[in-house]
DNA sequence: ATGGTGGCTCTGCCA
């Protein structure tokens, strides 16, 4: 069984992209981040056309997920329970289309878009910190409730786990920029305590080993990347892992997500 | 050359 994590960065903008990779990689499962879109312009017939089942959630031009999947899916959810929500400067709060899960061939997958945080100093910092307590805290209560359950969480984290998971860790520190931070990683780490694991790591060690360059300052021309991608396996699905891989080649060229796909193989 | 990109969209905001 195959399952990758990609944030597009538009689907509507994206879609032929997609849809190729769809029919050269293989995957069975996709999990999908910023789709950018709602489910009246979502393009379903990429999907369709190749023989996915896709679920997708998306309200408005930000955030959006989604998930793919040719080997069936039931128990879509939208949002996890107790989701906190964001309202900038005193906006209503609301919960936000970040996280939708779906079990695939036994496999509970979420596909998961983590806030960005902006700034160390931003509202949007507290938020993207709470948000992945409140998820910690399910994921942890799931193996729990069973340590045998098959659960990948997969998504854009937001978070260089790392100093060697961005190209420059100095750069960062000097210019006060955020996913280093102590309390992010501190807030990933929480995770592989819980007893998750980072399934791609493995296969592709580091230093120089990215899922993410920016488009400005044209970082992917020059090899400066972030590795903020991941795939976490329970237990039970850790151990099924055969191999794993960044399709890198799919940041190249014209019309390029700035992420590139993230893949696993399981036995 | 002290900037560089890209995708939405109430051409500013978000990454």
């Amino acid at each position: 069984m195959r399952i990758a994590t990609w944030n597009v960065n538009s689907m509507r903008a994206r879609a032929d992209r997609v849809e190729a990779w769809l029919e050269k990689s293989d995957v069975d499962v996709l999990a999908i981040q910023e789709t950018k879109c709602k489910d009246d312009n979502f393009p379903w017939e990429v999907f369709e056309h190749n023989g996915y089942d896709v679920a997708h959630f998306g309200f408005s031009q930000w955030n959006g997920v989604a998930i793919a999947s040719r080997v069936g899916m039931s128990d879509v959810e939208r949002t996890f329970q107790n989701q906190p929500p964001f309202g900038k400067g005193g906006k209503d709060p609301v919960q936000e289309a970040r996280a939708i899960g779906a079990t695939c061939d036994g496999v509970r997958i979420w596909s998961l878009y983590v806030p960005n945080g902006r700034t160390r100093e931003d509202e949007h910092m507290v938020y993207k910190l709470a948000w992945l307590r409140q998820l910690r805290e399910h994921a942890q209560s799931w193996l729990a409730d069973d340590p045998q359950a098959q659960i990948v969480l997969a998504g854009d984290w937001n978070i260089a786990p790392q100093d060697e998971d961005v190209w420059d860790n100095e750069f960062f520190e000097k210019n006060q920029m955020t996913h280093v931070t102590e309390p992010e990683r501190s807030a990933f780490r929480e995770f592989l305590e819980a007893g998750y694991t980072d399934m791609v790591r493995p296969h592709a060690e580091g230093p120089g080993v990215y899922t993410y360059w920016d488009y400005t300052s044209l970082r992917f021309q020059k090899r400066q990347g972030m590795r903020i991608d991941f795939l976490l396996g329970s237990p039970a699905v850790a151990q099924r892992v055969e191999n794993a891989f960044i399709d890198k080649d799919e940041r190249r060229g014209k019309g390029a997500s700035d992420h590139a796909p993230v893949v696993v193989d399981l036995a």
